[in-house]
DNA sequence: TCTGGGGTCCTAGGACCC
DNA sequence: TCTGGGGTCCTAGGACCC
């Protein structure tokens, strides 16, 4: 989708229409996450803080986003996908793959299919997509980024060299900003110098990376699209958090952690997964300055205070060197069951009743009822967030072992 | 009033076991 | 007395994506 948040919220709101508008976080330090055309067009970009886009655009209009009309809106355009061939693959919120292989007996043609769905989630949503058509998920993605918005751009098999022999590596999904300095010191700025590279070159410098390296600047791919439901377990689970003001008081620091682990041990709880690793992660004032330390616990947990206590004697053996400006949490080797763990005595007691309070928060919203020592937070407290695991059918397929 | 939040994958070094 | 090689698990950190 095209400027996907900011193009939802215009249509949801006409008098934003035509208007550069920012959709950004609910908190005092967010930052903007999407901006549509007609802001970008003044400079303003994702990632900016609000008062840099403002300063680039004047009139730039700052809307608070609302997940949930993006999730509605992404899981029923992927719905319109699934009409097309039962392939599909969500990458994120906003993109997905199509392996039409077998749909264009149906349909005709792969260009008919695209004109088929961006004229269909016009009509629906009254937004615009970019297509790109290709023999792969790496040339497709680099095909729907060549023109936005409203693009459709195809990659014919016997066109793929001519269209790579010019363009940039970074174009590429997989190489960012440090993996194209690296290539430009070797003096590989196009995809078409980085696929006649010498293999022994690339993977003297980057290991089995380099061989995939060569392959991209080819345009060869061979992964496969990945159906709702196929995709990988989550590997792990976490939550981190900028605070309104940098803080250095250790009752307030192990009141954002609670807070933190409440929010990973209640998403862990619904994807009916624990694990044994924390990670805790601090930024400090600074920005610049961080650290995360890791513990691995000898049982795997999901309960909120469980988390907590683990991340509680991470920062216990820490000296803090400065204000804290982010705090995170994180629960990772996990282990995905069926249904919760059988307990008895005390722990069972326990989980019927963090059950119970999971239930309240997933009619009534996140921290509805949560522990005492947070109700002060209550209203800034688990804010809906679209983690990449977000799927339009729920959560990642569960590994049941 | 500087600069969010959710992930995955890869590498490197150390501990430990056989 | 001094020594090899395979493997797993763990921690820390970096690059990349949206």
């Amino acid at each position: 989708m095209n400027a996907f948040f900011a193009s939802v919220e215009q249509q949801a709101n006409p008098e934003l229409r035509g208007k550069p508008i920012a959709v950004v976080g609910g908190s005092e330090r967010t930052v903007i996450t999407t901006s549509s055309y007609e802001a970008r067009a003044k400079g303003v970009k994702t990632g900016m803080a609000v008062w840099e886009g403002k300063r680039v655009c004047p009139e730039l209009i700052i809307v608070v986003g609302d997940n949930r009309k993006y999730t509605y809106t992404s899981s029923k355009i992927n719905e319109i996908f699934r009409d097309y061939t039962p392939e599909v693959e969500a990458f994120s919120i906003d993109e997905s793959w199509l392996d039409i292989t077998h749909s264009l007996g149906i349909f005709g043609s792969a260009e008919t299919i695209a004109y088929l769905i961006k004229a269909r989630i016009r009509h629906s949503f009254g937004i615009t997509c970019s297509i790109g058509i290709a023999p792969n998920k790496l040339l497709a993605k680099l095909a729907s980024d060549m023109k936005k918005p409203d693009g459709l751009t195809i990659i014919a098999p016997d066109d793929v060299l001519r269209v790579l022999e010019r363009m940039p590596i970074n174009e590429l999904c997989g190489i960012g900003k440090k993996m194209q300095r690296h290539l430009n010191m070797m003096s590989i700025h196009t995809c078409g110098e980085l696929g006649r590279c010498e293999e022994a070159r690339l993977t003297s410098k980057f290991g089995i990376t380099g061989s995939r390296l060569k392959q991209m600047g080819q345009g060869i791919d061979h992964s496969t699209v990945i159906q709702f439901g196929e995709e990988a377990a989550v590997k792990s689970v976490g939550h981190s958090r900028t605070l309104e003001r940098d803080i250095d008081d250790p009752a307030e620091i192990r009141h954002f952690l609670l807070q933190l682990s409440e929010m990973v041990g209640s998403r862990a709880r619904k994807y009916n997964v624990s694990g044994k690793t924390i990670h805790l992660y601090v930024r400090y004032a600074d920005f610049f300055s961080s650290w995360g330390k890791q513990t691995t616990l000898k049982n795997y947990i999901n309960q909120s205070d469980d988390i907590y206590r683990a991340s509680l004697s991470i920062i216990d053996t820490v000296k803090l060197e400065q204000p804290v400006r982010l705090l995170g949490v994180s629960l990772s080797n996990l282990k995905h069951h069926a249904e919760q763990l059988p307990l008895f005595g005390v722990e069972r007691k326990k989980l019927f009743a963090t059950q119970a309070m999971d239930k309240i928060n997933d009619r009534f919203g996140s921290m509805a009822v949560t522990y005492g020592s947070l109700l002060p937070e209550k209203e800034s407290a688990g804010s809906h967030v679209i983690p990449p695991s977000w799927r339009p059918d729920g959560i990642r397929s569960v590994d049941v072992k």
